[in-house]
This record gives structure tokens, C-alpha cells and sequence, in this order.
RNA sequence: GCUCCCAUCGUCUAGUGGCCUAGGACACAUCCCUUUCACGGAUGCGACAGGGGUUCGACUCCCCUUGGGAGUACCA
């Protein structure tokens, strides 16, 4: 891990990437990959720096690209470089970048370090059926290493377009140090000869992030371990190119609960139906953050920047860790509680467009903070905030399940209830601390009948709310207004 | 099939040979607080996958087994 340090002493600045492809919304365990880098990229003062990967043409899409930069954005990953803010090293969008990979691809012809293959998609396909008979590693066996120059040009008139394959040694071994993993080796002639050009012209994956990250001097690579094997032919492409190899580090992966890789029928994957379904990308990112790194001082909540100061790469674990809901939903309702009432209620308007918020309504912009304020402590989730907050709406009041029952109809919710509407007129709505005083007497005064204290407020708050349980009943009464108060539990009274 | 990675409570993890009768967080249970739900507080439940070594001493190092994951494309 020491050579970690040495690159960075070395005044080599530390350039860190992310480079999704566009064929998909931003992807939790993306967030989680842009995360590290960023993370890694603030405790070194380096740069950050985000390319989009859409060589494969057909399978992105511009809808995608927006997605990730609204979802890394709104996660606090500001990017120091890429496609929309420039930078030295640009572009940094692959698709703007194809006519730099052909004269790479020439360079390492020309070195003898790849070669052209005219090899069809039939061809191909038929050596890896046999090797599956016979059961032994497929690896594509290089038969158009030394064809002649006239076969080539041969084929070439006929018409075939040759892909260009990057000739992998027979012998020896590639090896890198993990900064997770430590030292991870792959035997070269299990390394098949891999297409680096495809036959249109365009670059493979292996050899595109290669080149551009030469290019954009990237120093270190942080990334998913789904790309270690990968990782193996990069080396040998960097080395085949005479350029220095960055420093590699594989994270373990995301898995959901069933330990299969986190997919859509395990709900949310992407960034954005999280903050669709009410998660808070604060939260979210700690929760994240949290898999597979931990605090040295066991604080676990912490925001973006405390994180960056604490994060150490090579402490990072280097298993894979599970999705689980769990301890992300008590966190965002920690996230909840603690957030800035003002931006909470901004934030928390979309859940409530079914209810009248027109200044119009009974409901202005002051009082619909205040009902935020007393009914987000339990909620995990933003879009819980649409069902708890709707006896807030509305003259009158709809009761759940057997409520009216169990509750309103009882003889004691009557009595109550009864002496609730002669009380009304001498509470004080504009006094929460004599409001809660009164309730106070009305208590004391059912108790001293045999009616419990929690009976009594039951039945003011069945009454008022429809429920059982709810935000703190004085400042839900004040609220909600006297008339509405008096209207709803005359509603109540048989 | 082949190659590679990983392995501590249900989950996220601390632990880098003796500080470990293995610590914390979430979840769960009980209790306290309380007009309800919650929040908060207290307590409890709960793990070193198995087997061999190495060592005076292994959760920590090595090997094997088992289990999980990844890769094996002219996808990225």
C-alpha cells in the first residue's frame, strides 16, 4: 500500500474518473463507485473527473446522460472536469473521441503488439462452441496473428472488415497491486488475443478506457471488482503503449439481499427512484458510503466532506456487501429529522400534490411548514408524508379502519366528546402552552370519572383526525383551527 | 468448464498475533420517558463457515474444504 502514498508524494497529481455509460439511469452501486473516487479525490486534493463511456452507440442514450449528471449532482459529486464543464483533457465524452483511438490501435499495430483479424462472427462463434465440447478455457486461438499481407488484402477485397485484436504474450505473468485486493496475477496465455478495434471502427471498452485515461492522465482507477479480469488486459495495453500503468483499486460489489446482483426486482436501483420514492441523497449517499468503508471515530452519520477527511482507500473492504433497507430508512429518517425545516418542506411538496395547496386553501405556505415540523418524526421516507399528513385537509375527516367503532362510539369518546364541544369555545388557539394546559384539565377532569387519561385524547384525536396516533395533538388542534376542531367533533357525536 | 475475488452477529462493519469473556450501528425484544405513533435513554438477543497447520499464543499468518460473488463478447 506504501507505493499508494509514494504516487501522491511524487507530485504526481492524483486524477481520479468516473465513466459511466449512458445505457441506463445512474446506478446505485455507480454512486457508490463515483463516491470512492470522489472521496479519494478530496483527501488528496486531486481532481475528479467524469467521462462518459458511449462507444456502444445503439445501447445509449442522451435521456441516460442527463440522468447522471442530475443524480451525481444531486448527490454532491461535482465533477472537476468532463463532458458539460471542459477541462484540459477533453473531450470527455467517448463518442466525441473515436478519431483518436484509430491511430493508437496503428501505433500498437506497427509495434507488433496487435494485429488485424478477419475472422467472421460464424468463425468466431464455431472455435468457441468447440472449446466448450471440450471443455477447456475458450480463448480465441490467434489464427490471424501471421496471416500473410497478400491473404489479408485477399480477404480485404472481398469485402471483409478486419477488427483489430491486441496480441497477447504467450507466456509470462501480468500482475498489479491492488490498493484493496494487494497483489492480484493473471497468467498470460489464459488471456485470449481480445478485439481492441471492432470492425466498424470503433473502439472496444478494454482498449477505450485505456486510451483515455492515458490520455486524461488518470492516476488512479477506482472501480467495481466486476472488472478486475479486465483489468489484467489493460495492464498489457498500457505496457504494449510504453506509458506508465495507473494504480488500480477494486471495491466489492453491491448485492441485494438474495445476494444476486441488485436489480430491478429488487425494487430501486437507480439514483433517481430513490429521491423518487422519498429518499434524501444525503442519506443516501452516507448509507452508501457506508458499505464497505467505516468511520475511525464510529460517528456513522456524516456528511460528504467529514467523509472525504476520514477516507482512506486502502481501508476500504474488499468483500461484498448487501442492500439492505433497513438501516438506509432509519438513516434518511435521521436525515429527516434533521433537516432544515424550510428546504424539508420545499423537498416535500411533490408528495403532496393531491391535497389543495393554493394559497387559497386553509393551508398557507407557514402553516404547511408547521404541519412538516409536527408530523416528520416518524417518517422514514418523504412519500410516508403524504398518508400522515392528510387529516390536515379538508373540512371534514375520513376515520380509518374501525376507528368509529372501536373509538368515536364508545360511551366514554362520547362523554368526552360531548364535553369537548361546550370546552371548545374557551381554548386557546393562539396559545400553544395554555392550550396544552387546558387539555391538561380536561384529563384530570375525565380521570377523576374513571376515564383514562390516554381514553381522553384518543377520543379528541379520533375524532379530530380520523386516527389513533399522530403528530402532538395541541399543535395538530392549533392547525387545524378552531372551526374546523368544532365541525369535526360535532361530526363525531352521535 | 476455466480464471479471479471474497468469507466476524440476520445486515453494515471494528478488529492488522496477546488489549477479545470479539466492540459499534441497523433490525428485533423488554423497560423508562410520554396524551398516541415516534424521537430519545437503558438493557437484552446475536458472529469469528469447517478442518488442518505455523506459533508460547490465533478472528488475525499459511494450506485444504465448503459457501458466496465476478469474469470468461467485435457490451460497457
Amino acid at each position: 500500500m506504501d507505493n499508494i502514498a509514494n504516487n501522491i508524494a511524487d507530485n504526481n497529481q492524483v486524477r481520479v474518473r468516473i465513466a459511466p455509460s449512458p445505457s441506463g439511469n445512474l446506478h446505485v452501486g455507480t454512486a457508490r463507485t463515483a463516491l470512492f473516487n470522489y472521496l479519494f479525490a478530496k483527501k488528496n486534493n486531486g481532481k475528479f473527473v467524469l467521462r462518459i463511456e458511449d462507444t456502444d452507440l445503439e445501447r445509449s442514450n442522451v435521456e441516460y446522460v442527463k440522468n447522471i449528471y442530475d443524480s451525481l449532482k444531486a448527490l454532491g459529486l461535482n465533477w472537476d472536469e468532463g463532458p458539460d464543464v471542459g477541462g484540459p483533457y477533453g473531450p470527455y465524452q467517448q463518442s466525441d473521441r473515436f478519431d483518436i483511438y484509430p491511430k493508437y490501435a496503428q501505433k500498437l499495430i506497427e509495434s507488433g503488439h496487435a494485429y488485424e483479424c478477419f475472422c467472421t462472427q460464424e468463425e468466431l462463434e464455431a472455435e468457441k462452441e468447440e472449446s466448450i465440447k471440450n471443455k477447456t478455457a475458450h480463448k480465441y486461438s490467434g489464427k490471424c496473428r501471421c496471416l500473410p499481407k497478400e491473404e489479408q488484402e485477399k480477404l480485404r477485397a472481398e469485402g471483409r472488415k478486419p477488427s483489430i485484436r491486441f496480441q497477447v504474450p504467450d507466456e509470462g505473468i501480468t500482475k498489479f497491486d491492488d490498493m484493496v485486493k494487494g497483489e492480484l496475477k493473471f497468467e498470460n496465455n489464459l488471456i485470449g488475443d481480445f478485439v481492441i478495434m471492432k470492425s466498424n471502427g470503433t473502439p472496444t471498452y478494454n482498449f477505450a478506457v485505456v486510451v483515455d485515461d492515458m490520455e486524461m492522465k488518470i492516476s488512479h482507477i477506482i472501480r467495481g471488482e466486476d472488472h478486475i479480469s479486465n483489468t489484467a488486459k489493460q495492464v498489457l495495453i498500457y505496457e504494449a503503449l510504453g506509458v506508465p500503468v495507473p494504480l488500480f483499486g477494486h471495491l466489492g460489489m453491491i448485492l441485494a439481499p438474495d445476494r444476486s446482483k441488485l436489480s430491478k426486482r429488487h425494487g430501486a436501483t437507480a439514483v433517481s427512484e430513490f429521491v423518487e420514492k422519498g429518499y434524501l441523497t444525503e442519506a443516501l449517499i452516507n448509507f452508501i458510503a457506508l458499505l464497505g468503508w467505516s468511520p475511525s471515530d464510529g460517528q456513522e452519520i456524516k456528511s460528504l466532506d467529514e467523509i472525504a477527511q476520514d477516507f482512506r482507500i486502502n481501508e476500504v473492504s474488499s468483500s461484498n456487501s448487501i442492500f439492505e433497507y433497513d438501516k438506509l430508512n432509519w438513516m434518511n429518517g435521521q436525515y429527516i429529522k434533521k433537516m432544515d425545516i424550510k428546504e424539508l418542506t420545499q423537498k416535500v411538496k411533490p408528495y403532496l400534490s393531491n391535497y389543495d395547496l393554493s394559497a387559497s386553501s386553509e393551508l398557507s405556505e407557514a402553516n404547511l411548514e408547521k404541519i412538516v415540523e409536527i408530523t416528520r418524526e416518524p417518517i422514514t421516507i418523504l412519500s410516508d408524508l403524504t398518508e400522515s399528513v392528510k387529516y390536515f385537509f379538508g373540512k371534514d375527516v375520513e376515520y380509518e379502519n374501525d376507528v368509529k367503532e372501536t373509538v368515536i362510539n364508545t360511551e366514554g369518546s362520547q362523554k368526552v366528546l360531548q364535553y369537548a364541544v361546550n370546552e371548545l369555545e374557551n381554548w386557546d388557539f393562539n396559545n400553544e402552552e395554555k392550550f396544552h394546559d387546558q387539555l391538561g384539565e380536561l384529563r384530570n377532569y375525565f380521570k377523576e370519572q374513571g376515564i383514562k387519561p390516554k381514553d381522553t385524547m384518543w377520543a379528541l384525536r379520533a375524532a379530530t383526525t380520523g386516527r389513533t396516533h399522530g403528530a402532538d395533538m395541541v399543535a395538530t388542534l392549533i392547525i387545524l383551527g378552531k372551526e374546523r376542531v368544532a365541525h369535526r367533533i360535532k361530526a363525531a357525536i352521535q
